[in-house]
DNA sequence: CTGCAAGCGGAGCCTTGTTCCGCTTAATAT
DNA sequence: ATATTAAGCGGAACAAGGCTCCGCTTGCAG
């Protein structure tokens, strides 16, 4: 009988030898498709790149969203990690918040379909909205009152809508040189920032 | 030999009168459709509702995109004509630029998943994108350059970008009490606000 | 009334998601 | 080393939806 220490962790811990080996392969493999395929690739391309049966695959991750951010848990992390230091490194906290924001769009466009995966409602994705929103909503709170504290920004804004909001703008066809999400989040930004008594 | 009069225009002109009848069944059977079960509902349930063959769909719509336009042609069309009409009658350009987001959010809004099949790069609704901006960006240009003019506004927006901005800030789960696209929408014309000299 | 092209329907093929179950094999006990 | 066994595996199979194709039906002109 196997071990059975330490439950749950992050991956594979406990498990047969096999079954990590191909944990870690489907990962391997899920990262490389979402890169040249999108985050919305056949389940049978990943699972045929990774070498393993579709089976395997459901099993290791059932819900397609499961394995989404298994691949990009770590980016999400440091993301989530930055917004603190950035609010004690930056000169003020809305050029703070500016900087992180602009973290957060450059990790979701250059994830191919990721800002809409995260939006859409059909079955499999919608841990993924749960999850990078639990992850970042409260880093985002956190910016917004100081910044709100620091009377630069109008109070009222939800974090919650603010992220939303800013993944929406995400959205699109990929590099239409007529649209870049970048300029609109900055225009975003700038209806939060109060009328400044300068 | 039918007399083929009138190539080409909105509907079955020139049609059989057969045919005539199908493409209305199929219009009103979609209208009913897109409201109860959004405007990506399969096709089959279309065509079972207008008590057709999914061949005769196809023949009529030969993309998703066709069918859609033709059920929103007129909404559409309703906008466009009302932003000259705002210009003339608001007070300011810049209030009827707001007036007119406002009613394509709505509009936009109250057509469940129209916003994002807008965005969707999946075949047979890239037509819609192409209608939608082709109609409705001059009209945004318009009233973009009043407000501009009236030095109510930055200038350096590009209407496409606004208005796929606007597209884009409207997808969404079904009424989300934590997201309003409106206010989002609010925050990003009150960006585009030149920080007036009061 | 007749001929025929316009139009019709839906069977059928393809892609993709998801489940299920008999077989394989790693890990342990002896 | 061998036996035992459950964890793990693969992929056949089913469901759903998009789209096409072709033999049949029918409106309409002559």
């Amino acid at each position: 009988m196997p071990a059975a220490s330490d439950p749950g962790k992050t991956t594979s811990r406990g498990k047969r030898a096999d079954a990590a080996r191909n944990e870690r392969a489907l990962l391997a493999a899920a990262a490389e498709v979402f890169v040249s395929s999108g985050v919305d690739a056949p389940i049978r391309t990943i699972a045929a790149r990774a070498g393993v049966g579709v089976g395997t695959i459901y099993r290791h991750f059932p819900a397609r969203a499961d394995l989404v951010v298994a691949v990009y848990r770590h980016q999400v992390e440091a993301c989530a990690e930055t917004g603190p230091r950035l609010l004690a490194d930056a000169t003020t906290p809305l050029a703070a918040l500016r900087g992180w924001v602009d973290l957060f769009v450059d990790f979701l466009v250059t994830k191919h379909g990721l800002a809409t995966a995260m939006q859409s409602d059909s079955s499999g994705f919608d841990a993924l909205h749960a999850y990078f929103l639990d992850r970042l909503v409260p880093v985002c709170e956190q910016l917004l009152d100081a910044a709100v504290a620091a009377e630069e920004i109008e109070p009222g804004v939800q974090p919650y809508e603010l992220m939303r909001g800013i993944g929406n703008l995400c959205i699109g066809r990929d590099s239409d040189p007529r649209y870049d999400p970048r300029r609109l989040v900055e225009l975003l930004l700038r209806g939060l920032e109060r009328p400044q008594a300068a």
